[in-house]
DNA sequence: GTTGAGCGTT
């Protein structure tokens, strides 16, 4: 049985009741669910009247010695820190830090915002990753009513990077964040997702996720309502996706097929089934992740010259790469869409990855080193879960004691069962969670009733047909 | 029953 302890993003803030594992531990995944971008829990010590620190290790934050009590922990965010540490930073981490300032932010769309959320609301939200340069909820100009989807951006790319990364709960809906479709070059690449066919009806979002942690952090997991005998599964890594691509599992019995995420609209397709095996002739930046770069796979091989100065390194050896051998990142699902200008001179960049030999970002999940470079500003927790995930390196070793980074649903079992739709409770985010501290797993709910999708029917009527943008690719 | 929902008056 979980207890909760009382978390609240700064002094003076009202807390909000988390719950612990079994083991008594908090996950940094249900931290930062509530609290996007905290990285750590402090408290004050009632005999000391000191600021202690929280134990974290591997994704777990661990209670005092004498148990989380009644205290107040408060949220520990990666950008109070940054201006004292800025100047101490050892040279790896300066370096990318000063590479990831270069690269330029775009416009990020916000996907399934709900009805009510507002410009400030989601500008407050966003805020916890950086500073926010605008941000917008589109609305019909007559009726003044939200389209259930804005943008936003970001000063500093890193903030970029991580909030592509996750998905993110905003006023009690999930949300996804991405480079808009309208901008240059921003089609899903290299896809994190994989394709999950022959499911059966009892094969879970939960059951997904748990099977595919094993091979790496599993960032998302999406099953149609109706059933329809497929699912989607999304790994932080591409790595990860692309190796599992073409295998059979066993899951509840069942041999499910994992294949690639194809795009998902008609157009997309034809389009696809048009370019396939054409080079690609434009659009896509020396080809490569388009749809139309190298047939089915769309690895191309040269890409990986970037990142391979003098082969791989060592720790990725054994990797899930191993087994498909790809080291690219999905740069440009991760907003990097060609327009930085990385320092250094390494060779063996090329267009598609101006970033090359710098921001390895599909090293992220194997080298925690270069995470905590990288993501260093985020804390994140990712950096102990990713250390457990590396275990599938080796190939057929044995996986690692998995961690869940991303719910704390595994530690709870088949916790809750969650209400249809969040309450539309009135007024500021987090008011979802009844009073009573009864909290539901939001992605689950989201994942396995099929009916939160709430507004999301109402969206669009079917009408959606905006293939006009598409037209300079034909 | 093997491909998912949504993309910007500037």
């Amino acid at each position: 049985m979980s207890s909760y302890l009382k978390v609240a993003e700064d002094e003076g803030e009202e807390p909000i009741e988390l719950p612990s594992e079994d083991d008594g531990t908090l996950l940094l995944s249900t931290l930062a669910a509530q609290f996007p971008g905290t990285c750590g829990l402090k408290y004050r010590n009632p005999e000391s009247k000191g600021i202690r620190g929280v134990r974290l290790v591997e994704g777990r934050l661990h209670p005092p010695d004498e148990g989380w009590g009644q205290n107040v922990y408060y949220c520990v965010f990666p950008k109070e820190n940054k201006r004292k540490s800025d100047d101490h930073l050892e040279n790896s981490t300066a370096k990318t830090k000063r590479m990831e300032t270069k690269a330029k932010c775009s416009d990020l769309i916000i996907l399934g915002l709900p009805w009510k959320t507002t410009e400030q609301q989601l500008r407050e939200y966003f805020e916890s990753f950086g500073e926010v340069l605008m941000a917008q909820v589109k609305k019909d100009p007559k009726t003044g009513q939200s389209k259930g989807f804005g943008f936003i951006r970001f000063a500093n790319h890193e903030s970029q990077v991580r909030v592509m990364s996750q998905r993110h709960l905003i006023d009690g809906r999930w949300c996804d964040v991405k480079v808009p479709n309208s901008k240059e070059g921003a089609q899903q690449q290299v896809p994190c997702k994989v394709f999950v066919g022959r499911c059966t009806e009892d094969i879970s979002a939960d059951d997904l996720r748990e099977y595919f942690s094993k091979f790496g952090e599993v960032t998302d997991v999406f099953i149609p309502k109706p059933f329809r005998a497929f699912a989607f599964v999304t790994f932080l890594d591409p790595d990860v996706a692309q190796a599992l691509c073409g295998e059979d599992h066993i899951i509840k019995q069942t041999s499910v097929h994992v294949s690639e995420a194809s795009p998902k609209t008609d157009f997309n397709n034809r389009y696809n089934a048009a370019m396939r095996g054409q080079r690609d002739q434009k659009g896509y930046g020396g080809g490569g992740y388009g749809p139309g770069g190298n047939g089915a796979h769309m690895y191309h091989p040269q890409q990986h010259q970037g990142n391979m100065q003098g082969g791989p390194a060592p720790w990725a050896q054994g990797g899930p790469a191993n087994r498909g051998n790809l080291d690219m990142p999905n740069l440009q699902a991760l907003g990097i869409t060609g327009q930085g200008t990385a320092g250094g001179g390494a060779g063996g960049q090329n267009l598609t990855n101006p970033l090359g030999m710098g921001l390895n970002l599909s090293a992220l999940p194997m080298n925690p080193a270069l995470v905590a470079a990288a993501l260093n500003q985020a804390g994140w927790g990712l950096i102990g879960n990713l250390q457990g995930n590396q275990g599938t390196g080796g190939g057929d070793a044995a996986p690692p004691a998995p961690q869940y980074p991303n719910s704390g649903q595994f530690g709870g079992g088949q916790q809750g069962t969650a209400p249809p739709q969040p309450p539309a409770a009135a007024g500021g985010f987090l008011n979802w969670i009844s009073p009573g501290g009864n909290q539901t797993n939001p992605e689950t709910a989201q994942n396995n009733t099929g009916q939160q999708q709430g507004p999301w029917q109402q969206r669009d009527g079917g009408k959606s047909q905006n293939f006009m943008k598409y037209e300079k690719y034909e």
